[in-house]
DNA sequence: CGGCATCCTTGCCGATACTG
DNA sequence: CAGTATCGGCAAGGATGCCG
């Protein structure tokens, strides 16, 4: 225990871990990214039905967010060439994986609040 | 599947969920929260010692950053009153409670890795 | 050693307007 | 409908210096 263990921390395998999970940490970070995933959840839809699923969030946040989901590989962009023009955003199979990151986020943010608020509040609530 | 299930999105239950994630993730964003908790999985550790396993971290941030930890119940900070002045750090048993949630986020990360590298180049490396 | 105070840069993100 | 273009505020956070 008191063994210089920690000459790994961020040289090794270790900061190797670190990276992956700053990595997951930047992909879901800031305010729009995990309710946008999470529209997504629900299935296919149009640039306009997120926007309305996220109320505050302009046209250019949310183009700008898509546009970083599509590169990392999370969500589907499909143009549709009718008029009016159509543009479909679902997520890919690899998008789908964040549904067990996601929930153990959501299960660790439960406890979470329980802890800072009480135990006994969150009964209360 | 197609049915009105999006209604729920962001009020209702769903939106409580979303708060949860948004909370879990708000206490692991940045460059530094992460680090710092991983850095005391190995350990109780003095300031100094924290600084030096994240290279490139100011006094203020790292100050900064410990203080919002030890708000979130997450570090326990013990001053002993000797001299030279000597004060520990150490995650409670809630912040142990980490491991998990990081544990998954680091997986994903690497499972990540390999979606956007091509699954060719992870074995290569 | 373990910080806090100050200054200053960066870039996130919102508001607004415009295009095909 | 599905975006892009431009402007700019404001807060996070880096650099530096000082203090008990």
């Amino acid at each position: 225990m008191e063994t210089k263990t920690h000459k790994c921390l961020l040289t090794g395998e270790c900061s190797s871990a670190m990276r992956a999970v700053q990595d997951a940490i930047h992909i879901l970070e800031g305010r729009w990214k995990v309710q946008i995933i999470v529209s997504l959840f629900f299935g296919t839809k149009r640039f306009k039905e997120i926007s309305r699923d996220l109320p505050g969030i302009t046209d250019k946040m949310l183009s700008k967010e898509l546009k970083d989901l599509e590169t990392n590989k999370l969500v589907k962009r499909t143009v549709q060439d009718s008029f009016p023009p159509r543009v479909d955003y679902a997520l890919t199979e690899h998008g789908q994986t964040l549904r067990t990151v996601i929930s153990e986020l959501s299960h660790w943010g439960y406890a979470h609040r329980e802890e800072i608020m009480g135990k006994k509040m969150a009964e209360a609530v």
